[in-house]
DNA sequence: TCGTATCTACGACCTAGCGTAGTACGACGG
DNA sequence: CCGTCGTACTACGCTAGGTCGTAGATACGA
């Protein structure tokens, strides 16, 4: 499921879009000049890993992301984690050592949200706040 | 940085091993009937990529994980954070979100284990510099 | 109606990485 | 001296990704 360089700059030209673009706008949008057909390629190839959705647009397709850029990067750190087999607390001890302090303290409020499931470990009423991504 | 299916292969030989392995030993180890050269180039490719050690032995080399299993996932797992670029939070927020109750126990043990705790954003952020204790 | 601009569909080519293995060659034990 | 073991080097097929070119369908203005 990885992406490749150009695959990673056409997703970054759909995330920051607003809405789906068409292969001409991602092509403009484009730093590198590359030729139209060579996006469409991709766009395609995209499409066919079902990483991007395609939809009509009269004669053109529009594409648009299948999934946020953050659901994308969460779906690959579960497949890293997966890749460890038994032992994931100890990857995850890992991790968590190694993450900076705001990716600590964001991981720290996601799971006493109550998303985590887990026996409820503390009584805490419901203090739901500002998780509530796009999508 | 990817592994192949061979590649993961020798790799989980040389994990579950006591200690370093030679040639010989990964390619008896391994359930796939291969050449013995082909386990060679492998290890040797896996050597130049620096996931492995290899040392000398007498006449022979022994190869060794250069990391720990759980050390290597999670660094699959920071790359992966790392693709995002801006918002990590809700790529954390969506992770959080989709891991089972022992990862999110496990991962709210190492959160209050004093790691990284308390939201100090400032903007020295002054990296880890060293983490390789075990070993 | 004709020519031109767009699109999409397909195929081609090249490079890199991986799986797989053969060959060459040096060190050893009989 | 010869077979065995181990390493070094080279090679070949395959797949994925990057990059285009060409062909066919269509819409539009002169």
């Amino acid at each position: 499921m990885a992406l490749g360089e150009l695959e990673r700059a056409v997703m970054a030209q759909l995330w920051a879009a607003p809405g789906p673009l068409t292969v001409r706008e991602v092509h403009d949008g484009l730093e590198r000049e590359l030729a139209y057909t060579t996006v469409m390629t991709v766009l395609g190839r995209l499409a066919k890993k079902g990483v991007v959705r395609q939809e009509r647009d009269g004669k053109a397709y529009r594409y648009a992301a299948a999934s946020t850029r953050e659901q994308m990067a969460a779906e690959l750190m579960l497949d890293a984690l997966g890749d460890v087999g038994e032992d994931r607390t100890a990857a995850l001890v890992a991790f968590v050592d190694r993450v900076g302090p705001e990716e600590a303290a964001a991981l720290r409020a996601a799971l006493l949200n109550g998303r985590g499931d887990v026996p409820a470990p503390r009584e805490g009423p419901e203090n739901d706040g500002a998780a509530t991504p796009e999508s």
